[in-house]
DNA sequence: ACTGAAATCGCTAAAAC
DNA sequence: GTTTTAGCGATTTCAGT
């Protein structure tokens, strides 16, 4: 699938507002309103828009920490891997995990509300994890910027 | 602000489906649809609902590379810091940024097209941001779970 | 104070061009 | 890609619990 300027528009706007009316939209890309929607439904269907979420405070709510995990398997057999991956993905604890080059092999991203809570994470969904060697759990003190809208064209 | 049963269920479900009609929503609640859009927009002002979002499939984009960068600072004094961080949140390739305790002061998450284009980002961004002694790039070979949802009740 | 029901208003979505 | 139109959902107002 090809994109002209038009979709990239529409993408940029959709992912700063993922809740603008069409016709909204339509107007800011200088189309009509059914042309709009047409294009919007295709970006969907190519799954070039994965989902719509609503973004939460997670400071309001409660979740103070963002840890990050390094982490080291015991071998690199590809049983291995997907082990570990699969129980990664069940864990509704863990924010993001990817696969690294260079010295850890994976990391990890999650938040807790408190360091209580973190020994929680730790105990019940980390050191379940299967094929971990070691672990290094580094804390953040503050978050300075959290975005989730991917650089499309004229941007700072 | 005190949030109810319901109200979390609301946060839930919109975090999955931030376009869920309200209509849809109030019955998955269990609310009249009145009810239930007077609980979201309270949800909004408070700011526990920061924004409505469409989540975009990097890869599809082109946006291959996932790259985290460990930073540290020539120095901790206030203006050090505010000058890294303001530089940081002007640019709209860094997709997170978390100061640190520990090594390093700071970590950054970027993602590039592939090489060619984090060397540019590397150029036009990262070494423009003042105050740097020094960088450690780390490189992801895949993204094996990227989660926006933050854990409101009964996850696995 | 918070919920539910009803009425209005505006948007979405599909058809025709 | 545009215009038109029918139908549905969002939003507001008002009354009940």
């Amino acid at each position: 699938m090809t994109l002209d300027r038009i979709d990239r528009k529409i993408l940029d706007i959709l992912q700063r507002d993922g809740r603008i009316a069409n016709a909204d939209l339509a107007d800011k890309v200088g189309l009509s309103a059914s042309a709009c929607l047409r294009r919007v439904r295709t970006l969907e269907e190519a799954g070039i828009i994965e989902r719509y979420v609503a973004l939460l405070d997670q400071r309001k709510l409660g979740r103070l920490m963002d840890v990050f995990v390094e982490i080291s398997l015991t071998g690199q057999s590809q049983e291995t891997l997907e082990n570990f991956e699969r129980a990664v993905a069940r864990s509704s604890e863990i924010m993001e995990c990817f696969l690294m080059a260079g010295d850890a092999d994976y990391i990890l991203h999650l938040t807790a509300e408190d360091p209580l809570d973190f020994e929680r994470i730790h105990r019940d969904h980390l050191a379940r994890l299967p094929g971990v060697l070691r672990m290094k759990s580094s804390f953040a003190i503050r978050p300075i910027v959290r975005r989730t809208a991917i650089p499309l064209d004229g941007g700072g």
